[in-house]
DNA sequence: GTTTGTTTTTAGAACGGTGCAAAATAAGGA
DNA sequence: TCCTTATTTTGCACCGTTCTAAAAACAAAC
């Protein structure tokens, strides 16, 4: 016998045809038991394992999923990687996983390469440069399924998974304000970036409900979330009257923003409170550790890769849902206690 | 025409053979331009795509590459699945990713379920729990490359990217030596992890070039690295005579003696001195910043990548090779400055 | 010994592309 | 004009599986 067993080499020895035993692989009722038996302990001992490549071919699916994240190696997108490699493997899917770098040109690419590849759909979560979703419709329209995860858009009718950016925004400034912060910034990612919009108008609202008025200046926009937040905190810092909080859209954000505040020996949280969002491990462990929103990030893959076999393998009632996973404010020393509030109430 | 567009769909259409059209689209020296012209001009019309799944069958390479790591979310392993991606596909490779997370069965089930979905090849590191490799063996045996990366075993004859661990260790050590600490400790993965194995023996050796008898009572294993460093260093701490400076096989490790050192307060670096491996970003940010190891792990995914083509591609001058990427020691202040000792020499 | 009805098995055609040998066409030389 | 050589093109088999329709095998009933 020449390389690995197939088929025909198990029904050449049996004398019988690989049609039959296809089905006694398959447990198919219409086979004979003993030939049954007898193709399985031949399979078993030639160590015959189906092609899948053929098998995909044939049956046009191939138990892949396609996943695009913006940075494999932020914490928070490994952590659903994680989440949907894990219910992926369980469920005998594959994921096959790009990053786009934020960048829009190269998540196009991404996403046509994973296409090419003939993944059964697509999880993704998308650049902060992209604003046409035109690729992913294409998708679509082939009837390819797909689920968007964190940043997601708004006009493609399709499964996503988030959480309540706009609440857990609300929530975190109108802490800060519970704490006596009355002059309150954001520092955000591109005015267009859904989750960053999202967060601000949190953030807006839960100003205006205090009877705070919000400023422009008192808001910027970073397009690199790598190096901007640096400047924008000497901006905010250089203001004729300094804000007294910065509600930042990320932790890596935060954290920037907390070095430029601690080389200008700033008081963190005395004069002014840093708040960030995501609860990367990182948080934990910087001096002042950092208040922030957690987000469930190992549970929000496992759901994406869960709603989507779900689509994939219940066409028929698939209807698309988003689902809202819970987020939590976690205080920690970087935003001032309430102490005084509690006292005021 | 139906779904998407085929060989026979092009070949119909222009009344000629697939055949043709097959070459027309390779660019193949055996096909007349104008046919070659027209054969393109429709296959963009059309948007052809050729279907990978038949292209794999058929040649029985699928452009794939299989990824084991330990632990997705470890930032050193996303780092280096992040220079795998980038490489593979600018080479037009995809990977597939799985996740051990340390355990030794888990790593043969993803071995399996790769090897299933036929991919060219594999990188991977091991889990710590791996003892034996035959999961691996048996893919070399069937011609299938393998590459090591970080977590690699002696006993297989295949290409590795690996940083020097013994020498980066001894002279970890031998810097808390210079720094004036004696009573060093190491807090290790299990004994025969080989990264942990090769960082003790430097460890041991940089102690005993510098005529510092090394102790069983300072050498702790743990098999369970996310828990068992903190009643690690509990055990540190009660000895007798507690050691000054504790050489950490990883980051990870060294925060959780941190967070345990200071619970204690026990003043770092003053009384103990900490230091790393791997450069994670926390460790730039934990208070006292950590003095540690970088490994260049996002050029380690890269170069594992490089190694794995090659080899695919050029089979016949394959010879294994062994990488060995440079490694720095990042001096913060989680280690006592070297002060004293420029004045003393 | 037919007829009818079940099992059980079998060719053979997909799936979509590539490679080979052979055929068809075009061009050049005597 | 015929023969030779070079250029293009064409069937067809193959990769390994699954599915369909039809055939074969067998049993029970008439």
């Amino acid at each position: 016998m020449k390389g690995t067993p197939t088929l025909d080499d198990i029904a050449e020895a049996l004398h019988i045809s690989k049609a039959t035993v296809s089905r006694a692989l398959c447990d198919h009722p219409d086979v004979k038991p003993e030939t049954k038996q007898a193709v399985i302990a031949l399979a078993k001992k030639l160590n015959y394992e189906p092609n899948r490549l053929a098998q995909s071919l044939r049956s046009n699916k191939t138990y892949t999923i396609g996943v695009v994240v913006p940075e494999i190696a932020m914490h928070f997108f490994s952590s659903t990687l994680s989440g949907m490699q894990d219910y992926a493997l369980r469920h005998d899917y594959i994921i096959m996983v790009c990053q786009s770098m934020e960048s829009y040109q190269t998540e196009k690419i991404n996403v046509q390469k994973l296409a090419s590849n003939r993944v059964d759909g697509l999880l993704i979560s998308l650049s902060s440069e992209t604003r046409n979703v035109d690729h992913l419709r294409q998708l679509i329209e082939k009837k390819i399924p797909v689920v968007l995860f964190d940043r997601v858009c708004n006009d493609l009718d399709v499964s996503k998974v988030i959480v309540n950016d706009y609440d857990a925004a609300f929530k975190a400034v109108e802490y800060l304000i519970r704490t006596g912060c009355k002059r309150i910034a954001y520092v955000g990612g591109p005015r267009d970036l859904y989750i960053s919009a999202q967060r601000e108008q949190g953030y807006l609202d839960a100003l205006r409900k205090n009877n705070i008025a919000p400023s422009e200046d008192w808001i910027i926009h970073c397009k690199d979330l790598h190096t901007e937040p640096v400047g924008a905190t000497q901006q905010l810092l250089d203001l004729p009257h300094m804000p007294d909080a910065i509600f930042c859209m990320n932790d890596p954000i935060a954290i920037q923003v907390m070095q430029v505040l601690k080389e200008q020996s700033v008081r963190i949280p005395d004069e002014i409170s840093v708040i960030g969002f995501t609860n990367e491990p990182v948080s934990n462990f910087i001096e002042p550790s950092l208040t922030t929103v957690s987000q469930p990030s190992y549970e929000m893959g496992r759901t994406a890769a869960k709603l989507f076999i779900e689509q994939l393998e219940h066409p028929e009632s698939f209807k698309p849902i988003t689902k809202v996973l819970p987020t939590e404010l976690i205080i920690r020393n970087s935003t001032r206690k309430l102490f005084h509030n509690v006292l005021e109430t």
